[in-house]
This record gives structure tokens, C-alpha cells and sequence, in this order.
DNA sequence: ATGAAAGCGCTAACAG
DNA sequence: CTGTTAGCGCTTTCAT
């Protein structure tokens, strides 16, 4: 007739009942193979039975660690990072020991980045990784030596990293316009300050002169990062004395509103001017018209670099290791040859 | 010199250093109206200089209360779920205390719904919020009594809950088909089984009947949830020997699949066929054509539940509350009258 | 207003 | 193989 809300067991209640020691039970639990086989059962089908959970605060205040890892991700609302993160979920759910999940959005700002930072510390995450982050150096040096960690789209030598090999990848892209017949062609970025826009800019840049192509001032735009900023960006490309016939995307979302705008003027997509964006959002694949993108396996990335955390985890003593991505461009129906 | 991955600080540290007792620093930090102005002052400059912060799992093992909540969604990498998070994010950003926010997806799985209770339970989270559960009931039976929690798009007298007024909005939406002269109107949902669903089948059935519209079987499809499915169950209503001329997609995945795929048949949204979403993703006003929809406010909503979550931690005595969001028909380019 | 002491529940030596 | 013991760092009576 217990009315008070029926406290968690505790180890030694489980030792009482068992006939043993608490710390038996506890052995039982964390190091079964030194326990008598006849009372390791015993022990166990009464953990079964009585539902014991280990408290979680008492053991991390004993073994200092959290089983917790952090991802700080620039803005959950973004299909690419809620993809990234569904990733990371999914290799924690397959991994043998379970880690929770904490996430934080940095919003693409030093200071709050600094501020979760902060937080990470206080509590004890015992890994990170952080995605793309916002400009300045990655904030890992604010996190101790041997927080395990792992960056995702940013490098840095003393840390695990996973990046795209956006050379390769724009130069496939605009291999693929020049191909086409493109010679007009501009780029919408995020934003003019982030780390990733300027790269992406950057290998674009250094594509096109690949091809032989320069890159004109008034075919750089900027949408920050959003599908009505994508929008808004096309609407002043085209609004040029001598519009672009191709644009490249940083996102699937910035180009979705570049598609967008374009179709709201009576632009036909991809016959009056071609839309390649960049990430395979789920869901480009089924736009009017289908998008041309540069693959980049968010998804997979963010499992694959859950995966190396956890590899830290376990073995920190591992040389930090940089894996690069190749992206692969899925040609679908948002280009095709420029109106000659 | 010290080489040790540094140790962080403890209370006794500060107490050292402040000459005073670890208990007197504990005080300072959790109840300074209780130390003398002086002391307290010498106190939290220390704090502040050594940047001491307290070990949550120290305090969680006393107070045995976590700081921490869970968020239960379908899945993360869902516009509308992801735009929830970041409502609760921000809610528990502004919150005067902090809070750290895991997050679970659910897959509208049950046995790994009721997995997750189990996870919440061990890990003794202080509240939890639970997105459109699974079929069956909603999974709160199993977690103590004293846990706070709240609902969304799932009711339950005896929790807080969130919901959505669909039957105003979906005579909303129905309406102004039926302005436009629609007859022939079809539904693609997510699938057959979850309530999520079945509800809005519901509504929608009820919504069209109010104009004295019938719902033929042929025009119920299911769309998995996934611009890809909302594309494929296009392509079916399409084919239709008498095909409808508007289509209500339970979700504006589902709906720009749908729009996706008409095109590609070389219809034209909405000349050929109208289209109806919901929810309002961002993006879905950049789409060709922008969507018209009904807007379910999922940053807002995400945003309330926490507030919502957070005073009931603060004060579990208050009745559970159900409170209703009516949505709103956001008239965009996509539906049209019917050819004539 | 402050200190001493107990103990939250657990893990990991250390004995036996 | 198992029990005893000593903390992990903190909050909170209980004294003073």
C-alpha cells in the first residue's frame, strides 16, 4: 500500500532480496565473468524481475563519465543537419553500449557556440562532434584534450574530421554545365561571412576557371540559407541585364527557392536556366522540376562520424584521422542545354 | 606543471581557496540569500575566476533531478518535427533555468516507443514530450505518475496536451475547394495505420461531407509519409479513369511530391489539378507553385509544449490542460478552380 | 551565518 | 568468487 511515488530500486535492494552483497550485484551487472554462474542467474532474473535500472547519477559520479554525447549542428530546422543528426541516431542505436543523444544548435554564431562549449563542459559529455561551425576556428580548443571529439565539414589536424572533397564535386558539377553549353553561370551562397559558404564559393570559383569560365561579381548572390533567400537571390539574377543561364545552389533549399522564384516569373525551369543544388535534401528528387544536385550523404556522414566518435570513446589513443567524402552529382531534370 | 587532463574543480576547492567550508560554497551557489554579503561576494568572484562549475551528476545523485528533457518525435528529419524541435530549443533557451534537451525518434514505432519510456525512466529525465505517437495509446502509462509530460497532437485528459483543431481547419481548407468548385477531391495520408493518419482522414471526410462532397474509396491514397510516396500516390490518383481535380496532402512532403509528379506528367498545378498541404514547412511558399496550406504553427507549437513543460516541473499540482491550435489556411498558388 | 557530518547509489580496490 | 570499505562531489539537516 506504498503511496509515495514508488522510489527506484537501488542495488541494494536487489542484494537484500538476493541473498548477496550490493557490490555483487553491481559486479554481476558491469563484470558478469567474475561472478559464480549458480548467482550471477540468481541475480539477474531479479534484475529482470524487479526492473533495476542502474542510477545513472551514481554511476557517473563514480566512473566520471556520461554516457551522453553532444551534436552541435548550426540549425536543427535544416533538412541536411536533421538528416546529419537522424545519422548519428541511428549509429547510436547500433552501437553495443548506449550513448544519449544531446543536441545544440549553434545558429551559425561564435558566441553561442562558445556558449554551448560551456555547457559541454559542465556536463561532462563524453563526446562531441560539431558540424560545420560557425566562421573563427573550430571551437575545440575550448573543450579539454581529452573530450573525445569530431568535426564534420571543417578540418583540423589534431582532430578527427569528416569533409567533402567540394573541389572534385564542383568540378563534376560544372563539368557537367559546361558540357551542357553553359557559359553564364552564377552561384547563390548562404551567406557572405560563414566558413561554408565561403568555400563552396571558393571550389566553385576555382571550377568554373577550370573550364575556363571566370566568375562575375554580380553572379555571386547570397541567400541566407533559406528557400525564400534562394528565392529572393533569383529574383535579382534574373532581373540582370544579361542573366545567368545556369545557378548553383550551396542547398537544395536555397536552389528549391531559386526553382521557385524563376517558375514565378514565367522562367521554365530547366529550359531558361538551369538549377544544380547541393546536398540530395530528402525530397529534391520530387520538385518541379526534379533537382540536379551534388550528393552529400548527410545521412551516412552523420553516422559514419558518430561511429569514429565512439571509436574515440573506446580507444582515445588513436591518431586523429581526416576522411574526405567524394561528392557524386545526381543529374536529374533541372538542367539541360542553355536556349541557344 | 600538472599534465593531468585537468581535474575539474569541486567545491572543496573553492571552499580552500575561500576560506570558508564546501558546505558555505554549496550554499552560495544554491541559496545565497543565506550568506552574508561579504563572504557571498568573495565567494562568486572565486567561482567566477577558477570558473567553477558544479558536477551535475554529484547534485542529480542528492537531488535525484536531472535538468534534463526528453523530446519524443516520429522522426527528426521531418521539416515539420525538426521545426518542433527547434521550438523547444528555443523555449528552454529562454527558460531562467537551464535545461538539456535529449531527443528520441520514435518511428511511429511502438515496441520502440515503449523502448524509449524505459530510456526516459533509467535516465530520469524531469519531463517529457511526446509528438504524435504511435498507434495505441499513448505510451505515458508507463512512466511514473510524478514524471511530467506533455502531449502534442495526441489527447489525454489526465496529461497536458497540444492539439490541433482539425476539424475547423479542415473545413477550412475543404471550403475553399468547394468555393473554387471543386468536386472530385482526394486525400493522400501518411499510411493506414497511424492515428495520425486516421485522423486527418477523419476530418477531411467529415470536412467534405459539411458540403455535401462523399469521399469515394479510390480517392483515399497513402503516401508513406515521404515526397516520394505523396509522388507515387500521385501518379495513381492520376490515373484514375476519372481523375480528381484536387488533391489534400496530409502533409506538405506529401503535397510537393504530389505537385512534383503531376508536372512530370505535364499537368499543371493548379490549371490541371489543385494541391493542398499542411503544416506550412518552410520552404513551401518557395515551391512551384507555393503551396497553399494549412499552417500548424510546429515552431510555436514545439515552443509552447516546453513552456508548458516547464511550469508543470515547476509546479506539478496544476490541472492538466488540453489546449487547442486551430489552424490556418494559408492561400497560396497551388489550388485554383477546376477546369471547366 | 557557518561548519560538521550524513548520505544520495554506485564502482573499485582490497581482503579473504 | 564474494564481502567490506572507501570514496566520487554534492546538498542538507543539525548544531553552534
Amino acid at each position: 500500500m506504498d503511496k509515495l511515488p514508488n522510489k527506484p530500486l537501488t542495488l541494494k535492494d536487489v542484494a537484500l532480496r538476493a541473498g548477496v552483497s550490493h557490490s555483487t550485484v553491481s559486479r554481476a551487472i558491469n563484470h558478469p565473468e567474475l561472478i559464480n554462474g549458480a548467482t550471477l542467474e540468481r541475480i539477474m532474473k531479479l534484475v529482470q524481475e524487479l526492473g533495476y535500472h542502474t542510477n545513472p547519477f551514481a554511476r557517473s559520479l563514480q566512473t566520471s563519465h556520461s554516457s551522453t554525447i553532444a551534436l552541435v549542428v548550426p540549425s536543427i530546422s535544416n533538412l541536411a543537419f536533421a538528416n546529419l543528426t537522424a545519422g548519428v541516431q541511428a549509429a547510436l542505436e547500433e552501437a553495443t553500449t548506449r550513448y544519449d543523444l544531446l543536441i545544440f544548435s549553434s545558429d551559425e554564431n561564435l558566441k553561442k557556440e562558445r556558449f554551448i562549449c560551456n555547457l559541454l563542459l559542465q556536463h561532462r559529455v563524453d563526446g562531441v562532434i560539431f558540424v560545420s561551425s560557425a566562421g573563427g576556428p573550430p571551437p575545440t580548443s575550448l573543450l579539454p584534450e581529452n573530450m573525445a571529439k569530431v568535426l564534420v565539414e571543417r578540418s583540423n589536424k589534431k582532430v578527427d574530421s569528416l569533409i567533402l572533397d567540394l573541389e572534385g564535386g564542383l568540378i563534376e558539377a560544372c563539368s557537367h554545365l559546361h558540357e551542357l553549353g553553359h557559359k553564364k553561370i552564377a552561384i547563390i551562397t548562404g551567406d557572405t561571412t560563414s566558413i561554408t559558404s565561403k568555400e563552396r564559393l571558393k571550389w566553385f570559383q576555382g571550377a568554373l576557371a577550370v573550364f575556363g569560365l571566370p566568375l562575375a561579381t554580380e553572379y555571386v548572390e547570397h541567400g541566407g540559407w533559406t528557400a525564400r533567400g534562394g528565392w529572393e537571390a533569383m529574383l535579382r539574377l534574373l532581373q540582370l541585364p544579361e542573366p545567368p543561364t545556369a545557378v548553383f545552389g550551396v542547398t537544395d533549399t536555397i536552389a528549391m527557392g531559386a526553382m521557385g522564384a524563376a517558375s514565378s516569373l514565367g522562367f521554365n525551369i530547366p529550359a531558361d536556366c538551369s538549377v544544380i543544388g547541393f546536398n540530395n535534401e530528402p525530397g529534391s528528387s520530387e520538385l518541379n522540376p526534379p533537382l540536379t544536385t551534388l550528393d552529400a550523404c548527410s545521412f551516412q556522414i552523420g553516422k559514419h562520424a558518430a561511429e569514429i566518435l565512439l571509436g574515440k570513446i573506446r580507444n582515445p589513443d588513436r591518431q586523429p584521422t581526416e576522411v574526405k567524402y567524394s561528392l557524386r552529382l545526381l543529374k536529374r531534370s533541372s538542367t539541360a542545354p542553355p536556349r541557344s
